[in-house]
DNA sequence: GTTGACATGTTATACTGTAACAGAATATCT
DNA sequence: AGATATTCTGTTACAGTATAACATGTCAAC
């Protein structure tokens, strides 16, 4: 079951984080027979080596860090198969890309963006899915895939803002 | 007062729709004192010509039709202004570009999205908002920006698929 | 070990959107 | 009306995001 509401804290000790997230990956992978490639596995530990969102481009230039730029579309498969496994969400309203704190919970996307500091969290609320799905229904209109991106104020920069 | 729900059906006469469309614009602008030149105007009339979402270098094919393509940044400058007065809404998950229905009506903005007949239609529902708000609350996030799209089927192309 | 499926490399290109500056049109004020 | 300020448009160049097509490499199963 997932949380119905994540935002991650500003002081949470993110080394642990990350090991989670890429063990929770592996683990993942390993029960669905995907394969978690080297390259794939290093995208997914730049994507998540935060909680903002990371754009295709800024990964190409941490992987160039590494030593040989490789070519745009390495990228773009390397994410295309970790959003395949629920690992990483794209946000459209931003054209980049954020690790799952919830990967292998089946749960919808509303997606909550702090314009101040850039942190992602997740919404996995039922009641929001099912007032759209009604509101939707009243014109006649069956829901498929429900994008909500919410631009906002995370707490610790409304508390920083003070 | 915005009606809460509204999707565009298959049958209406867009002929006049369209014509109210413009209309209502040259209105809205004139109240404004705002400048719906005759480039806006033309722009306008070629998002409005279809409830479908156009992008922006389909419109500069439109524009190229009627004589001497113009660069993408005019294209891009008319949309500016167009959204600056609510007459026309950017789908950040088509990357393209659809006119308001109830243009001057402040509306928060729901989109739906028949992936089948491509039509877009709009639901200013007070209680998908309030919900949206409320949970992101939880967290501490206040809310400033939230983006709804919704892909689905519509009333007609449901019908149609039976 | 061969086969077949999947993953990566390479090159080129398409699509979407902006910056910077010059010139034209429109409004405002005397 | 004429000078001035503002806004709109044109022109050129460029930045940012994403995919096509085809060759090569890697891995697992048979
Ligand atoms: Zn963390
Ligand atoms: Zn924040
Ligand atoms: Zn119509
Ligand atoms: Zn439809």
């Amino acid at each position: 079951m997932p949380r119905p509401h994540t935002f991650p804290s500003a002081d949470h000790d993110h080394r642990h984080c990350l090991d989670e997230i890429l063990t929770a990956a592996e683990r993942l992978c390993r029960q669905r027979r995907a394969r978690l490639t080297p390259r794939r596995r290093r995208v997914l530990e730049i994507v998540a080596e935060s909680h903002a969102a990371i754009g295709a481009y800024d990964i190409i230039d941490r992987l160039a860090a590494d030593g040989g730029r490789p070519a745009p579309i390495t990228v773009y498969r390397a994410l295309d198969f970790l959003m395949s496994q629920g690992l990483v969400h794209r946000l459209a309203s931003l054209n980049a890309y954020v690790s799952c704190p919830q990967a292998g919970a089946e749960h919808g996307a509303q997606f909550l963006i702090c314009h101040d500091c850039g942190a992602i969290g997740e919404l996995a609320d039922p009641g929001v899915e099912a007032r759209i799905a009604e509101a939707a229904a009243h014109v006649g209109f069956e829901v498929a895939m429900p994008l909500v991106e919410i631009a906002g104020t995370c707490a610790e920069c409304r508390r920083a803002a003070t």
